[in-house]
DNA sequence: AAATCTTTGACTAATACTGACTATTATTAT
DNA sequence: ATAATAATAGTCAGTATTAGTCAAAGATTT
């Protein structure tokens, strides 16, 4: 029984409020001051156990009124897919090889025909015309790999 | 859960009041007035939160007989109101009010919730992360607008 | 000893709020 | 008519209030 540090204590705390409720809402400098950490521990802390791999979403606003809110979500089952897709697509893709994997998404019922329309405007070549190839082609690796991570979750 | 600042609080005020009627009409200082705070944060309201990224349009008048009028408009079906949107949009777009366009489409009843969140995914901060700020926008952009065409010559 | 994880704080970024000053329109006085 | 005054809304820059980043220092594990 390890994990007696700081940071795992904050971690319990909002895993045990997240048990009962679907989200949790914080202040962050008001969570700080309770444990007594400094306010960037709390970024530290989420950033480190309440990620979107373990089944969290985490929204913030600054400002007056700001906060923090972590949310759970439910993840799917075939993962690996995902994964597996991703590491494929690495950090440049061409619009021949997006298109395709859209299309294995759809021929795999992890997105329906308009779904797929909608993204494939998002990839097109028309649409992300830099005249760069090599831009062209990370700029539609990033957007694949964000919808790839999107869809680990339903909402 | 959210809706601390003051902000919220009015914006919230004014929509309620845009869910039953196709406008609403104010006096600056009225509004002001009744959420105590300076007329100029009205203003503040408007320009963060009745954009026309957001599906409104606003005009209003000075001296005498003055008023702030607020119009929700859908932003597929005006010609007049999508060309503006894209000109808004220009070359560039923050996160933020890429957000409250699809929010905006969504409420429409143009995206239903899943493909609303397939298309946020695309546009993210954390999903365009280039270490470069402007060319985050400008890549938004470029993918805002292929949505946009996409969506108007759908069918 | 090295590697990894945790803690800290200085700096940055985003959002909200305020008030002095400006601009516009309507009304009243001359 | 024209000018002065009143009654509105708009702008902008400064301050306040939050959260985020990052790298260095410290602690723990391997």
């Amino acid at each position: 029984m390890q994990g007696q540090n700081i940071s795992d204590i904050i971690e319990k705390y909002l895993k045990q409020i997240l048990a009962d409720s679907e989200e949790v809402e914080i202040r962050r400098s008001e969570i700080a001051d309770q444990f007594d950490v400094v306010p960037s521990q709390i970024n530290y802390v989420i950033k480190t156990r309440f990620t979107i791999q373990n089944g969290y979403v985490v929204e913030s606003k600054r400002g007056g009124g700001g906060y923090i809110r972590i949310e759970k979500v439910k993840l799917l089952d075939d993962i690996d897919v995902l994964d597996s897709l991703i590491q494929v697509i690495g950090d440049s893709v061409s619009e021949r090889d997006a298109i395709s994997i859209i299309g294995s998404l759809y021929e795999d019922d992890v997105l329906n025909k308009r779904e797929a329309g909608l993204l494939a405007s998002t990839i097109a070549k028309s649409t992300l015309d830099f005249g760069e190839r090599r831009l062209e082609d990370q700029v539609r690796a990033k957007i694949l790999v964000g919808v790839l991570n999107h869809l680990r979750y339903e909402d």
